[in-house]
DNA sequence: TACCCATTTATATACCCCTTTATATATAAG
DNA sequence: CTTATATATAAAGGGGTATATAAATGGGTA
Protein backbone atom coordinates (compact mmCIF):
# COMPACT_ATOMS: atom_id res chain seq x y z
CA UNK A 1 0.00 0.00 0.00
CA UNK A 2 1.62 3.14 -1.16
CA UNK A 3 1.79 5.80 1.60
CA UNK A 4 1.84 9.19 -0.48
CA UNK A 5 -1.81 10.70 -0.80
CA UNK A 6 -2.68 12.17 -3.41
CA UNK A 7 -3.90 15.32 -4.43
CA UNK A 8 -7.25 15.15 -5.44
CA UNK A 9 -9.98 17.69 -6.46
CA UNK A 10 -13.27 17.31 -7.50
CA UNK A 11 -13.56 19.96 -10.70
CA UNK A 12 -17.12 19.40 -12.11
CA UNK A 13 -20.29 17.73 -11.30
CA UNK A 14 -23.32 17.00 -13.68
CA UNK A 15 -26.77 16.62 -12.85
CA UNK A 16 -29.86 16.08 -14.51
CA UNK A 17 -33.22 17.03 -13.14
CA UNK A 18 -37.02 16.26 -13.51
CA UNK A 19 -39.35 19.13 -12.57
CA UNK A 20 -41.89 16.66 -13.90
CA UNK A 21 -44.26 19.24 -15.78
CA UNK A 22 -43.36 21.23 -19.15
CA UNK A 23 -41.54 24.55 -19.22
CA UNK A 24 -42.41 27.67 -21.21
CA UNK A 25 -38.68 28.55 -22.03
CA UNK A 26 -39.92 31.30 -24.40
CA UNK A 27 -41.35 32.44 -21.16
CA UNK A 28 -38.01 32.52 -19.54
CA UNK A 29 -36.51 34.34 -21.89
CA UNK A 30 -38.54 37.43 -21.41
CA UNK A 31 -38.32 37.40 -18.28
CA UNK A 32 -34.27 36.32 -17.78
CA UNK A 33 -32.90 38.43 -20.52
CA UNK A 34 -29.74 37.42 -19.87
CA UNK A 35 -30.77 33.50 -20.70
CA UNK A 36 -29.30 32.53 -24.14
CA UNK A 37 -31.81 30.31 -25.75
CA UNK A 38 -31.18 29.32 -29.58
CA UNK A 39 -33.67 26.87 -30.30
CA UNK A 40 -32.07 26.18 -33.79
CA UNK A 41 -28.80 25.34 -32.82
CA UNK A 42 -29.84 23.54 -29.43
CA UNK A 43 -33.16 22.51 -27.92
CA UNK A 44 -32.42 23.51 -24.53
CA UNK A 45 -31.80 27.30 -22.71
CA UNK A 46 -28.86 28.22 -20.59
CA UNK A 47 -29.29 29.53 -17.38
CA UNK A 48 -25.91 30.95 -15.62
CA UNK A 49 -25.38 31.17 -11.52
CA UNK A 50 -22.70 33.30 -10.67
CA UNK A 51 -23.18 31.34 -6.95
CA UNK A 52 -22.55 28.68 -7.10
CA UNK A 53 -20.55 29.28 -10.74
CA UNK A 54 -22.64 26.99 -13.22
CA UNK A 55 -24.67 26.23 -16.29
CA UNK A 56 -27.95 24.60 -16.29
CA UNK A 57 -29.98 23.89 -19.38
CA UNK A 58 -33.53 23.56 -19.17
CA UNK A 59 -35.84 21.68 -21.91
CA UNK A 60 -39.58 22.65 -22.47
CA UNK A 61 -39.62 19.06 -21.19
CA UNK A 62 -39.20 20.34 -17.68
CA UNK A 63 -35.80 18.14 -17.69
CA UNK A 64 -32.74 19.93 -16.89
CA UNK A 65 -29.03 19.35 -16.95
CA UNK A 66 -26.76 21.33 -14.29
CA UNK A 67 -23.24 21.42 -15.15
CA UNK A 68 -20.15 23.31 -13.13
CA UNK A 69 -21.02 23.08 -9.48
CA UNK A 70 -17.69 21.47 -7.32
CA UNK A 71 -19.65 19.06 -5.30
CA UNK A 72 -23.03 16.92 -5.09
CA UNK A 73 -24.34 19.52 -2.41
CA UNK A 74 -23.15 22.36 -4.54
CA UNK A 75 -24.85 20.91 -7.60
CA UNK A 76 -28.24 20.61 -5.92
CA UNK A 77 -28.19 23.86 -4.38
CA UNK A 78 -27.48 25.46 -7.67
CA UNK A 79 -30.64 23.73 -9.39
CA UNK A 80 -32.62 24.92 -5.70
CA UNK A 81 -31.12 28.63 -6.37
CA UNK A 82 -32.62 28.27 -10.30
CA UNK A 83 -35.88 26.89 -9.54
CA UNK A 84 -36.37 29.90 -6.92
CA UNK A 85 -35.02 32.52 -8.86
CA UNK A 86 -38.17 31.03 -11.71
CA UNK A 87 -40.77 31.03 -9.23
CA UNK A 88 -39.51 34.42 -8.23
CA UNK A 89 -40.64 35.44 -11.92
CA UNK A 90 -43.87 33.93 -12.26
CA UNK A 91 -42.71 30.52 -13.80
CA UNK A 92 -45.12 28.11 -11.72
CA UNK A 93 -43.03 24.96 -10.53
CA UNK A 94 -45.11 22.71 -8.66
CA UNK A 95 -42.73 19.68 -7.51
CA UNK A 96 -40.07 19.33 -5.64
CA UNK A 97 -37.52 18.76 -8.69
CA UNK A 98 -35.64 15.16 -8.68
CA UNK A 99 -31.74 15.42 -8.93
CA UNK A 100 -29.49 12.64 -10.18
CA UNK A 101 -25.76 12.99 -10.39
CA UNK A 102 -24.81 11.51 -13.82
CA UNK A 103 -21.24 12.31 -14.24
CA UNK A 104 -17.90 13.59 -11.75
CA UNK A 105 -14.56 15.13 -13.08
CA UNK A 106 -11.72 15.35 -10.92
CA UNK A 107 -8.23 16.10 -11.43
CA UNK A 108 -5.57 14.62 -9.57
CA UNK A 109 -1.92 14.75 -8.52
CA UNK A 110 -0.01 11.85 -8.05
CA UNK A 111 3.68 13.36 -7.46
CA UNK A 112 5.74 11.36 -9.80
CA UNK A 113 6.72 10.95 -13.78
CA UNK A 114 5.19 8.52 -15.67
CA UNK A 115 5.93 6.84 -18.49
CA UNK A 116 3.17 6.46 -20.93
CA UNK A 117 4.50 4.85 -23.43
CA UNK A 118 5.30 1.85 -21.11
CA UNK A 119 1.76 2.40 -19.71
CA UNK A 120 0.39 0.84 -23.33
CA UNK A 121 2.15 -2.06 -23.00
CA UNK A 122 1.87 -3.22 -19.16
CA UNK A 123 -1.34 -2.12 -18.47
CA UNK A 124 -3.51 -2.78 -21.39
CA UNK A 125 -7.15 -1.18 -22.59
CA UNK A 126 -4.77 2.08 -22.76
CA UNK A 127 -4.76 4.35 -25.81
CA UNK A 128 -1.90 6.85 -26.22
CA UNK A 129 -1.80 8.75 -29.24
CA UNK A 130 0.78 11.86 -28.42
CA UNK A 131 0.27 13.68 -31.50
CA UNK A 132 -3.39 13.72 -31.24
CA UNK A 133 -3.51 13.77 -27.53
CA UNK A 134 -0.82 14.42 -24.69
CA UNK A 135 -2.57 12.43 -22.21
CA UNK A 136 -3.28 8.44 -22.06
CA UNK A 137 -6.81 7.08 -22.10
CA UNK A 138 -7.12 4.29 -19.49
CA UNK A 139 -10.50 2.64 -18.70
CA UNK A 140 -11.18 0.89 -15.12
CA UNK A 141 -13.80 -1.81 -15.12
CA UNK A 142 -14.45 -1.22 -11.01
CA UNK A 143 -15.10 1.57 -10.21
CA UNK A 144 -16.11 2.21 -13.62
CA UNK A 145 -13.92 5.83 -14.64
CA UNK A 146 -11.78 6.90 -17.44
CA UNK A 147 -8.48 8.52 -16.80
CA UNK A 148 -6.66 10.76 -18.71
CA UNK A 149 -3.47 10.07 -17.58
CA UNK A 150 -0.34 12.71 -18.47
CA UNK A 151 3.54 11.70 -18.02
CA UNK A 152 3.81 15.06 -15.35
CA UNK A 153 1.83 12.35 -13.27
CA UNK A 154 -1.54 14.65 -13.23
CA UNK A 155 -4.90 12.54 -13.72
CA UNK A 156 -8.26 13.70 -14.84
CA UNK A 157 -10.70 10.80 -13.55
CA UNK A 158 -13.97 11.16 -14.68
CA UNK A 159 -17.35 9.36 -15.17
CA UNK A 160 -17.75 8.42 -11.53
CA UNK A 161 -21.20 9.20 -10.20
CA UNK A 162 -20.39 9.11 -6.63
CA UNK A 163 -17.31 11.25 -4.89
CA UNK A 164 -16.52 8.13 -3.22
CA UNK A 165 -16.00 6.48 -6.46
CA UNK A 166 -13.43 8.69 -7.15
CA UNK A 167 -11.26 8.09 -4.38
CA UNK A 168 -11.44 4.57 -4.34
CA UNK A 169 -10.37 4.88 -8.54
CA UNK A 170 -7.45 7.41 -7.38
CA UNK A 171 -6.60 4.87 -4.87
CA UNK A 172 -6.48 2.10 -7.40
CA UNK A 173 -4.70 3.73 -10.41
CA UNK A 174 -1.78 4.69 -7.57
CA UNK A 175 -1.48 1.55 -6.44
CA UNK A 176 -1.40 -0.35 -9.82
CA UNK A 177 0.89 2.39 -10.98
CA UNK A 178 3.36 1.69 -8.33
CA UNK A 179 3.32 -2.18 -8.24
CA UNK A 180 3.67 -2.34 -12.39
CA UNK A 181 6.69 0.43 -11.98
CA UNK A 182 5.39 2.75 -13.75
CA UNK A 183 5.61 5.92 -11.90
CA UNK A 184 8.58 6.79 -10.56
CA UNK A 185 8.97 9.83 -7.94
CA UNK A 186 12.21 11.96 -7.06
CA UNK A 187 11.85 12.92 -3.92
CA UNK B 1 -52.65 -19.91 -37.21
CA UNK B 2 -51.60 -17.23 -34.78
CA UNK B 3 -54.39 -15.86 -33.00
CA UNK B 4 -52.77 -12.71 -32.45
CA UNK B 5 -53.96 -9.69 -33.97
CA UNK B 6 -51.36 -7.62 -35.38
CA UNK B 7 -51.86 -3.54 -34.73
CA UNK B 8 -51.90 -2.33 -38.39
CA UNK B 9 -51.97 1.65 -39.41
CA UNK B 10 -52.06 2.94 -42.52
CA UNK B 11 -49.36 5.57 -43.03
CA UNK B 12 -49.34 7.29 -46.02
CA UNK B 13 -50.54 6.47 -49.89
CA UNK B 14 -48.93 7.71 -53.13
CA UNK B 15 -51.05 8.09 -55.89
CA UNK B 16 -50.66 9.33 -59.78
CA UNK B 17 -53.18 11.42 -61.42
CA UNK B 18 -54.30 12.40 -64.54
CA UNK B 19 -55.45 15.60 -65.67
CA UNK B 20 -55.35 14.76 -69.61
CA UNK B 21 -54.19 18.40 -70.24
CA UNK B 22 -51.46 21.00 -69.90
CA UNK B 23 -51.28 23.27 -66.71
CA UNK B 24 -49.72 26.55 -66.73
CA UNK B 25 -47.82 25.95 -63.42
CA UNK B 26 -46.81 29.63 -63.18
CA UNK B 27 -49.98 30.66 -63.13
CA UNK B 28 -50.62 28.59 -60.39
CA UNK B 29 -47.84 30.16 -58.69
CA UNK B 30 -49.05 33.64 -59.21
CA UNK B 31 -52.73 32.89 -57.90
CA UNK B 32 -51.22 30.54 -54.84
CA UNK B 33 -48.09 32.10 -53.61
CA UNK B 34 -47.48 29.14 -50.83
CA UNK B 35 -47.06 27.53 -53.69
CA UNK B 36 -43.41 25.87 -54.20
CA UNK B 37 -41.99 26.11 -57.57
CA UNK B 38 -38.31 25.65 -58.48
CA UNK B 39 -37.81 24.16 -61.35
CA UNK B 40 -34.10 24.51 -61.25
CA UNK B 41 -33.95 21.71 -58.99
CA UNK B 42 -37.37 19.22 -59.14
CA UNK B 43 -39.91 20.21 -62.39
CA UNK B 44 -42.54 19.41 -60.32
CA UNK B 45 -45.09 22.40 -58.23
CA UNK B 46 -45.62 21.39 -54.44
CA UNK B 47 -48.99 22.60 -53.81
CA UNK B 48 -50.17 21.40 -49.75
CA UNK B 49 -53.83 20.77 -48.27
CA UNK B 50 -53.82 20.98 -44.18
CA UNK B 51 -56.42 18.94 -44.57
CA UNK B 52 -56.22 15.92 -45.70
CA UNK B 53 -52.56 16.96 -44.64
CA UNK B 54 -51.29 16.08 -47.91
CA UNK B 55 -48.73 17.29 -50.79
CA UNK B 56 -49.24 17.41 -54.38
CA UNK B 57 -47.17 17.73 -56.98
CA UNK B 58 -48.05 19.17 -60.34
CA UNK B 59 -46.41 19.18 -63.22
CA UNK B 60 -46.78 20.81 -66.48
CA UNK B 61 -47.92 17.54 -68.69
CA UNK B 62 -50.89 17.93 -66.58
CA UNK B 63 -49.81 14.69 -64.18
CA UNK B 64 -49.92 14.95 -60.48
CA UNK B 65 -48.85 12.95 -57.67
CA UNK B 66 -50.16 13.30 -54.78
CA UNK B 67 -48.78 11.87 -51.18
CA UNK B 68 -49.62 12.10 -47.52
CA UNK B 69 -53.04 10.93 -47.37
CA UNK B 70 -53.99 7.86 -44.98
CA UNK B 71 -56.61 6.28 -47.11
CA UNK B 72 -57.58 5.59 -50.84
CA UNK B 73 -60.93 7.54 -49.97
CA UNK B 74 -58.66 10.60 -48.36
CA UNK B 75 -56.03 10.82 -51.29
CA UNK B 76 -59.19 10.87 -53.59
CA UNK B 77 -60.26 13.51 -51.58
CA UNK B 78 -57.65 15.54 -51.47
CA UNK B 79 -57.24 15.06 -55.42
CA UNK B 80 -60.61 16.48 -55.62
CA UNK B 81 -59.65 19.08 -53.24
CA UNK B 82 -56.76 20.41 -55.22
CA UNK B 83 -58.73 20.47 -58.66
CA UNK B 84 -61.41 22.30 -57.16
CA UNK B 85 -58.97 25.13 -55.48
CA UNK B 86 -57.23 25.36 -58.89
CA UNK B 87 -60.40 25.87 -60.78
CA UNK B 88 -61.63 28.49 -58.50
CA UNK B 89 -58.37 30.49 -59.22
CA UNK B 90 -59.39 30.56 -63.01
CA UNK B 91 -57.58 27.52 -64.12
CA UNK B 92 -59.15 25.51 -66.41
CA UNK B 93 -59.59 21.48 -65.90
CA UNK B 94 -62.10 20.52 -68.10
CA UNK B 95 -61.70 16.35 -67.17
CA UNK B 96 -62.26 14.42 -64.32
CA UNK B 97 -58.54 13.35 -62.84
CA UNK B 98 -57.93 10.19 -63.22
CA UNK B 99 -56.02 8.15 -59.74
CA UNK B 100 -54.17 5.57 -59.37
CA UNK B 101 -52.90 4.12 -56.18
CA UNK B 102 -49.45 3.69 -56.46
CA UNK B 103 -48.12 3.07 -52.61
CA UNK B 104 -49.55 2.50 -49.50
CA UNK B 105 -46.94 2.48 -46.53
CA UNK B 106 -48.06 1.08 -43.37
CA UNK B 107 -46.94 0.22 -39.81
CA UNK B 108 -47.27 -2.54 -37.30
CA UNK B 109 -47.10 -3.92 -34.30
CA UNK B 110 -46.75 -7.98 -34.12
CA UNK B 111 -46.14 -8.01 -30.07
CA UNK B 112 -43.35 -9.67 -29.91
CA UNK B 113 -39.07 -9.28 -30.34
CA UNK B 114 -37.46 -10.51 -33.00
CA UNK B 115 -33.92 -12.13 -33.47
CA UNK B 116 -33.14 -10.11 -36.78
CA UNK B 117 -29.67 -11.95 -36.85
CA UNK B 118 -31.66 -15.44 -37.31
CA UNK B 119 -33.45 -13.88 -40.26
CA UNK B 120 -31.00 -13.71 -41.72
CA UNK B 121 -29.86 -16.85 -42.01
CA UNK B 122 -33.47 -18.69 -41.62
CA UNK B 123 -35.56 -16.72 -43.82
CA UNK B 124 -33.12 -15.22 -47.33
CA UNK B 125 -33.60 -12.36 -49.12
CA UNK B 126 -33.30 -10.21 -45.95
CA UNK B 127 -30.76 -7.33 -45.85
CA UNK B 128 -29.84 -6.76 -42.51
CA UNK B 129 -26.93 -4.33 -41.49
CA UNK B 130 -27.44 -3.06 -38.34
CA UNK B 131 -25.05 -0.10 -38.07
CA UNK B 132 -26.01 0.64 -41.29
CA UNK B 133 -29.86 0.70 -41.03
CA UNK B 134 -31.70 -0.75 -37.37
CA UNK B 135 -34.06 -2.37 -39.10
CA UNK B 136 -33.94 -5.76 -41.98
CA UNK B 137 -35.28 -5.45 -45.16
CA UNK B 138 -37.11 -8.24 -46.22
CA UNK B 139 -38.94 -8.67 -50.00
CA UNK B 140 -41.90 -10.86 -49.97
CA UNK B 141 -43.18 -12.19 -53.53
CA UNK B 142 -46.54 -12.48 -53.11
CA UNK B 143 -47.92 -10.09 -51.79
CA UNK B 144 -45.08 -7.75 -53.84
CA UNK B 145 -44.04 -5.27 -51.11
CA UNK B 146 -41.25 -4.86 -48.53
CA UNK B 147 -41.18 -5.13 -44.84
CA UNK B 148 -38.57 -3.50 -42.64
CA UNK B 149 -38.57 -5.69 -39.63
CA UNK B 150 -37.35 -4.10 -36.39
CA UNK B 151 -36.14 -5.83 -33.34
CA UNK B 152 -38.83 -4.90 -31.17
CA UNK B 153 -41.56 -6.58 -33.14
CA UNK B 154 -42.22 -3.75 -35.29
CA UNK B 155 -43.14 -3.66 -38.76
CA UNK B 156 -43.07 -1.36 -41.70
CA UNK B 157 -44.53 -2.32 -45.17
CA UNK B 158 -44.35 -0.38 -48.33
CA UNK B 159 -45.01 -1.02 -52.03
CA UNK B 160 -48.89 -1.95 -51.13
CA UNK B 161 -50.97 -0.69 -54.33
CA UNK B 162 -54.46 -1.82 -52.29
CA UNK B 163 -54.94 -1.86 -48.34
CA UNK B 164 -56.45 -5.57 -48.63
CA UNK B 165 -52.44 -6.51 -49.54
CA UNK B 166 -51.22 -4.69 -46.56
CA UNK B 167 -53.17 -6.93 -44.19
CA UNK B 168 -52.37 -9.95 -46.58
CA UNK B 169 -48.63 -9.28 -46.01
CA UNK B 170 -48.67 -8.92 -42.30
CA UNK B 171 -50.55 -11.59 -41.73
CA UNK B 172 -48.42 -13.71 -43.73
CA UNK B 173 -44.77 -12.44 -42.40
CA UNK B 174 -46.37 -13.11 -39.31
CA UNK B 175 -47.27 -16.54 -39.54
CA UNK B 176 -43.78 -17.25 -41.12
CA UNK B 177 -42.33 -15.34 -37.90
CA UNK B 178 -43.86 -18.23 -35.85
CA UNK B 179 -43.23 -20.96 -37.67
CA UNK B 180 -39.50 -20.52 -38.02
CA UNK B 181 -39.40 -19.58 -34.24
CA UNK B 182 -38.01 -15.97 -35.50
CA UNK B 183 -40.65 -14.05 -32.50
CA UNK B 184 -40.71 -14.17 -28.81
CA UNK B 185 -43.87 -13.35 -27.42
CA UNK B 186 -43.50 -12.52 -23.64
CA UNK B 187 -46.96 -11.69 -22.25
C1' DT C 1 -29.58 7.41 -78.49
C1' DA C 2 -30.69 4.75 -74.75
C1' DC C 3 -30.02 3.82 -70.11
C1' DC C 4 -28.73 4.84 -65.61
C1' DC C 5 -28.56 8.14 -61.74
C1' DA C 6 -30.37 12.23 -58.72
C1' DT C 7 -33.80 15.87 -57.89
C1' DT C 8 -39.00 16.22 -54.59
C1' DT C 9 -43.07 14.58 -51.61
C1' DA C 10 -45.10 11.71 -47.65
C1' DT C 11 -44.67 8.13 -44.06
C1' DA C 12 -43.78 4.72 -40.31
C1' DT C 13 -39.70 2.35 -38.11
C1' DA C 14 -35.00 3.11 -35.16
C1' DC C 15 -30.30 3.56 -34.94
C1' DC C 16 -25.97 6.93 -35.08
C1' DC C 17 -23.93 11.46 -34.80
C1' DC C 18 -23.92 16.37 -33.87
C1' DT C 19 -25.53 20.48 -31.29
C1' DT C 20 -24.65 22.77 -25.86
C1' DT C 21 -22.79 23.05 -20.91
C1' DA C 22 -18.85 22.49 -17.38
C1' DT C 23 -14.18 20.90 -16.07
C1' DA C 24 -9.28 19.42 -15.21
C1' DT C 25 -5.16 17.82 -17.94
C1' DA C 26 -1.26 19.15 -21.85
C1' DT C 27 0.28 19.49 -26.52
C1' DA C 28 0.42 22.03 -31.22
C1' DA C 29 -0.88 25.55 -34.32
C1' DG C 30 -2.46 30.02 -35.76
C1' DC D 1 -4.20 34.22 -26.42
C1' DT D 2 -7.33 31.20 -28.80
C1' DT D 3 -8.59 26.98 -30.84
C1' DA D 4 -8.18 22.13 -31.56
C1' DT D 5 -7.14 17.52 -29.75
C1' DA D 6 -9.35 13.76 -25.77
C1' DT D 7 -12.92 12.28 -21.57
C1' DA D 8 -17.68 11.54 -19.36
C1' DT D 9 -22.52 12.92 -18.83
C1' DA D 10 -27.60 14.29 -19.20
C1' DA D 11 -31.08 16.81 -21.96
C1' DA D 12 -34.04 17.22 -27.10
C1' DG D 13 -34.00 18.28 -31.85
C1' DG D 14 -32.00 18.00 -36.31
C1' DG D 15 -29.66 15.33 -39.86
C1' DG D 16 -28.36 10.99 -42.11
C1' DT D 17 -29.10 5.82 -42.73
C1' DA D 18 -33.13 2.36 -45.41
C1' DT D 19 -38.04 1.36 -48.05
C1' DA D 20 -41.60 2.05 -52.01
C1' DT D 21 -43.84 5.00 -55.45
C1' DA D 22 -45.30 8.32 -59.25
C1' DA D 23 -44.14 12.60 -61.80
C1' DA D 24 -40.29 15.35 -65.40
C1' DT D 25 -35.73 17.19 -66.06
C1' DG D 26 -30.90 17.41 -65.69
C1' DG D 27 -26.48 14.96 -65.78
C1' DG D 28 -23.36 11.10 -66.91
C1' DT D 29 -21.99 6.75 -69.45
C1' DA D 30 -21.98 2.95 -72.85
Amino acid sequence: MSKRKPLISIQNIVASVSLNQKIDLQKIVEKFPQTEYNPSVFPGLVFRLKKPKTATLIFGTGKMVCTGAKSEKESRSAVEKVVKELRGQGIQITEKPVVNIQNIVASAELGGEIDLESLVYKLGRVMYEPEQFPGAVYRMDDPQVVFLIFSAGKLVCVGAKKEEQVYAAVDKIQQILEDKALIYYTD
